[in-house]
DNA sequence: AGAGCGATGGCCT
DNA sequence: GGCCATCGCTCTA
């Protein structure tokens, strides 16, 4: 738990970085105590990709980069937060991706649970592990990740991202939830972890 | 100033 | 595996 990556690794693409995301290790720092996940479950945003929030789709089908005041940390500096609010209910967590001024980014779907196990059964008020970190909205209600850690440097406390062991068996797959660029296989996952979302 | 919407979750079958 | 409640927030008018 002492590596953390360097700008060089985010400034991979971004789809490179989403799969090299699998087994990074992701430290919250509360007051009551630290809280240790495996990332087991990412997506891909990209620059030129309808689907991402820095991107607006135009009628001839073409895309244009536009930067609001929800999206401004998707354009910043590669290895901070970029982390919205939405469904009335639930934040997103993404690591910020490619140069400042190019909207891309990974969004963090799951962690495997590896330490204060406690503290997140209180912070999701519920006792089965595997509910505890198995989708993005949950990982976030289980780190207390909100929009005040929105842009947020991530080589520093309350929140860090630290390499972990290669994670050799990645099954790729289209992304969830989304109603645009449905077809692109940007979703990565560790094979046969309990705690990828969906299959 | 407000209509529309969403990178979900949880519960139900 | 599918459906839908939910509701704050964002963007556009």
């Amino acid at each position: 738990m002492n590596h953390p990556f360097d700008d060089a690794f985010f400034l991979q693409p971004t789809v490179e970085v989403a799969r090299a995301l699998l087994g990074a290790l992701l430290v919250r720092t509360l007051p009551e105590g630290r809280l240790v996940g495996r990332i087991v479950e990412t997506e891909a945003y990209l620059h030129d990709d309808p689907a991402c929030h820095g991107v607006r789709e135009l009628p001839d089908g073409g895309t244009i980069h536009k930067q609001t005041a929800r999206n401004t940390a998707m354009f910043g500096a590669p290895g901070h937060a970029y982390v919205y609010f939405t469904y009335g209910n639930h934040f997103m967590f993404n690591v910020v991706t490619g140069p400042v001024g190019l909207p891309e980014a990974v969004l963090i779907r799951a962690l495997e649970p590896l330490e204060g196990l406690e503290i997140m059964a209180r912070n999701r008020r519920l006792d089965d592990p595997r509910q505890f970190t198995n989708g993005p909205g949950k990982l976030a209600q289980a780190f207390i990740i909100n929009k005040t850690l929105d842009g947020h440097d991530l080589t520093q406390p309350p929140l860090q991202l630290f390499q972990g062991e290669p994670v050799t068996e990645v099954v790729t797959t289209t992304r969830i939830g989304i109603s645009r660029a449905m077809e692109c296989p940007y979703r990565f996952y560790e094979k046969g972890n309990a705690w990828v979302s969906r299959k």
